[in-house]
Formats: C-alpha cells, structure tokens, sequence
RNA sequence: GUCCCCGUCGUCCAGCGGUUAGGACACCGCCCUUUCACGGCGGUAACACGGGUUCGAAUCCCGUCGGGGACGCCA
C-alpha cells in the first residue's frame, strides 16, 4: 500500500425529522461543523426520514432554520443538493433494499418472520427472568426451504443482520481509545423493516460509506451500537470511518436531557428571546474542548478573566481542540446559559438591541396577532398591557387562588397539569387539535371544562382574566407553552416538599 | 439483569507526577447606587473510596462504590 494524501475529511449530521429541531442536533451540529471547517473538509446534512410513525412533515424544514439560525450551514444537504445524493433517506429506499441484498446473498443477514407481537413477548419474559432481551435466533435457524415456503405464503419479514456466534469486534473511539463488545453481547439487529425502509443501522453505514464519510461524530448513545456498525462496514468489504463519540447533554439530574426535564426545541430558544450566539457560544462549552486564554491573552487583551468562557464560532474555530473535550456528560444548566446570554446582550450596541426585540419578543408579526386578541377587550390603547403582559414576561406564575379549582386537592390539580402537558406535548398547534385533546382529557379524566381550560389559562397567563385561552396559546407558541407548565409543575413540586 | 462509557467545588471547565488544587455560573458579604440591574472587591465550596506504582500522586495501574448510556420492525 502507497501512502497517499489523506481523502478529505467529510463529516455529517443525520438529524431525525420527529418533531422539533433538538438542542442535542445543534451540539453536534456545531461540532461537526468545527471539525470539517478545521481540517478544510466538508459537512453534510442527511435528513434520516426512514421512521414514517414518527414522522412530521413541519419538521425538517424547522430543522434547517433552527440550524441556520445558530449560524451553521452545510456544503450538502437535501435543500442545496451535492454530489452523493439524495441527502433524504425516504428517497434512497432502492439503495438500502439493494445492499440489503448483498448481505443476504453473503450470509451476513437472514430473513426473520416472527412477529412484533412474539418478539415483544419473548422480550417480557426475558426481562423477567432477569435475563438481556435479545433476539432468539429462531429464524437464523430455518432452511432455505423453510425460508422460500414462508415466502411463498406471502409472509412479512424483516431482514436481520447474522452477528458472528463467536468472537468479539473491537473498534477505535478517537476519544476513548479500544473498545471491545462480545458478539454475544450483539443482537441480531433487524436492518430492514418490514415496511421495506430500512433501520438506522443500515442506512447510516451505507450512506457514511457512500457520501464518503470519513469521521463520523455522533453522541455517545450509539457506542453501544457501534460495533454493529463496524461488522457492517466488514460485511460490505468497505473501510470503517473514524468514530468519535461525544458526551451527552444532561438534564440536572445527570439523565439524557430530554424534554420532560429541559427545554430542548431550539424554536423554544428562540421564541424566548436567546440570542444564537450565546446559544452557540454555551453549547461550545459543553465538553470542554476549547483552550482557556493564557495568563498572557488575559494581561494583553486586556480580558476580565470570566470572558474565557466568552468566545465566537470564529474563535472555536481558531481554538476548539477535539482531544481536550472531556468525557463526564454535561449539565445543561440554565442558569450559565441566561447569564451568558445576558453578557450578550449587554455587548450589543442599543440600536442592535433594539433590533433584536424586534426581531423576536416585539416582532410586528407576533405583536399583530396579540393586539388581534385584545381589541374587543379594551376601551384605550393605554390598556394595551393590561391584557397582554403574559405575553411578554418570562415570570408568570399564578397564586393557587386562582389555580386551584374550589372542589379539587392540589394533588389531583398537579397530577391533572401533568396529564395536560402530556397531552399537548403531542397535539400538532392548531386551534382545532388543541381544543379537541383538552376536551378528551378532561372527559377522560372527569375535569369539567370550565376546570379544565381555566387551570390551563392560570398557569399560562397567571391570571383568570385573558384573551381566550386557545388563540392565546396559539399565539404565544408551543414551546413556551409547554414549558410554562414545566415551571408551574416544578415550582409547585418544590412548594409542596417545603410544606412537608 | 447483561454489556459499554464516565467520575475535580451544587453546575461548567483548568490541571497531564512536585500547585496555598485555578477560573466561570450560582450562592453569601461589602462597595458603587434614589430603586433594580450592571460593574468592582472579598468569601463559602471539590480531587468518590480503598489498595498499589513512585522519593513524591487529583494526575499512572487495579478493585469497590457512584452516575450515565444501550439492550425497539426509534433514531
């Protein structure tokens, strides 16, 4: 072998269009994009479409402004287009189902006809008997024969990768070093549904193989994957990319952040007024990875010594070093990020500011439709405020005198919210949707609909007094209507353990 | 339950075999100030534990404990 010039580094997101754009696709976004920009190479983005349940028509198209409005943009994607398209996957079916075949035809994989509902069953009963839920191999087992009868009875399948019986694949973590998982560890991970689109497992190493992928720089939730990845890779005969995997973003508690427990849309950032970047700044202090300014930067900059933790995407650039970033997953504590953001803030020039409120929290748009919400309810324009001012404060949270209905405890009152969030969580925002799943949930739950929708229209306008409910809520968004009852359970949460 | 990853103030980072363990956020105090905020000054606060290795370990090795992740026809 000659040694040759390295290829160009090419790196990817693959971003999954299931809801809103998540503060996670960001972070590994940006990292992404530092490291193609470093070493000048080139960043893809790959929309991974292959899940039509969760599927949500709005949401790419939110993922690419989200991503833009942090301030980075990418040399491929399925909106500019690029040499090693398509970058949707629900477009490259065709590819998947024929790779799909070359590892059938090579004994890498096998066709599997149990059913979801076996599979599910089989899995209880592991899990029962304490044992790891993993698939049984009954359908590795069969004959050709057994194989082309079921085929022949027009059965559904899946194809399944045939993980080696024996052995164990090592793979290099660029920060972790070797990692080493025994095949028997290794499911026999299904590839293609049996809809005909393919799993993530599949269509992730065809793709990086075939868009020429050379690091690929992922969260750490897929280590435990990886090896299948790599017997993939083995399974084509192609070269495996380099991995590196990332630490995870956490909610305070330490879990996976999530958006139980933390905002995590970035329109949720963005209606709240963050600037993109403060956002992006804090996110690149997440995991470490920028030097900090030497005792030297700070006399001759002049640098108050807190400004360390102040840097632009151009200084990332010039100074995010990969190997400093350390492994503990980082908190994603608010906090930082509201001060942060307020150094930001502090720095613009007053027209600039000015500009930003205008841009965001005082937009003509956003200030048409509350004043649309409000005419018929007001005898001056100096009453503008009177009936809006949930709308523009961040601090609203209404006395229990208000919120609590006369015949309910505060428990029940709790639990019911949480059920409402649940609810909304998952209701496209539309006046008709919302209407309807509140109405469901209050007969489900027995809530007359006056409880109902006053609860909900305390804790989100803090007052028994406002504009109707679902027009509001319409207007002031679902992100931060969702998370408006985040904070009234948690605050409520933590009143409740001061009582005891 | 099995496997994998991780472990410095409450949180985010620095530290790379010899430091009074450093900075930032938060918190507390003082100053500035008609108020609030900003700003300035100061303070509380951490190497998970136990064994090694070494003249010397936060730093290297092993074990324990703790945290996290994965174990889907989700990604």
């Amino acid at each position: 072998m000659t040694a040759e010039t390295s290829p160009t580094t090419r790196v990817r997101i693959a971003p999954s269009p299931t809801g809103d754009p998540h503060v996670g696709t960001a972070y590994i976004g940006l990292l992404n994009y530092i490291f193609a920009a470093q070493r000048d190479g080139q960043f893809v983005l790959r929309i991974e479409d292959t899940d039509r349940a969760r599927f949500v028509a709005t949401s790419e198209q939110m993922i690419f402004d989200a991503l833009k409005w942090i301030g980075l943009s990418w040399h491929e994607g399925p909106d500019v287009g690029g040499p090693y398209g398509p970058y949707r996957q629900s477009e490259r079916t065709e590819i998947y189902r024929q790779h799909a075949d070359i590892l059938l035809a090579n004994a890498s994989a096998y066709r599997c006809f149990c059913t979801p509902e076996d599979l599910e069953a089989a899995r209880e009963r592991q899990k029962a008997a304490k044992q790891p839920p993993r698939y049984d191999g009954t359908c590795r087992r069969l004959t050709p024969e057994q194989v082309d009868t079921n085929l022949a009875a027009g059965k559904t399948f899946v194809v399944r990768m045939a993980v080696p019986l024996e052995g164990a694949t090592t793979f290099r973590d660029e920060l972790r070093g070797d990692i080493t998982f025994d095949h028997n560890n290794v499911d026999d991970q299904v590839l293609m549904k049996s809809d005909g689109f393919p799993t993530y497992h599949l269509a992730n190493v065809v793709d990086d193989h075939l868009m020429r992928i050379t690091d690929v720089i992922r969260a750490e939730e897929w280590i435990s994957s990886t090896p299948k990845h790599v017997l993939l890779y083995k399974a084509f005969g192609w070269e495996s990319p380099r991995f590196w995997h990332m630490p995870l973003l956490r909610n305070v508690d330490k879990s996976k952040i999530s958006k139980r427990k933390n905002p995590v849309s970035l329109v949720y950032y963005r209606e709240s007024g963050y600037l993109p970047n403060a956002l992006l700044n804090f996110l690149g202090l997440m995991g470490g990875g920028m030097a900090q300014p030497t005792e030297q930067e700070i006399v001759s900059k002049n640098l108050n010594t807190k400004e360390g933790d102040i840097f632009s995407l151009a200084e990332m650039l010039e100074k995010f070093d990969f190997k400093r970033i350390s492994l503990g997953g980082p908190v994603f504590d608010l906090v930082k990020l509201k001060w942060l953001n307020g150094e930001y803030i502090r720095k613009l020039s007053p027209e600039d500011f000015f500009a930003a409120l205008r841009q965001t929290v005082l937009s003509d748009d956003y200030l048409r439709a509350v004043a649309h919400l409000i005419q018929t309810r007001i005898d001056t324009l100096g009453q503008f405020g009177d009936m809006t001012s949930f709308f523009f404060s961040d601090n609203v949270m209404p006395p229990e005198s208000i919120f609590l209905p006369k015949k309910r405890t505060l428990e029940e009152t709790l639990a019911f919210v949480a059920d409402q969030l649940a609810a909304l969580e998952a209701v496209p925002w539309i006046a008709t949707s919302i209407e309807a799943e509140l109405k469901k949930l209050g007969e489900e739950k027995q809530w007359f609909v006056k409880e109902n929708f006053m609860l909900l229209r305390a804790i989100v306008t803090g007052s028994a007094n406002s504009p109707p409910l679902v027009e509001s809520l319409i207007v002031f968004g679902k992100a931060r209507t969702l998370d408006r009852m985040r904070r009234f359970l948690e605050t409520q949460k933590k009143l409740s353990a001061q009582r005891r």
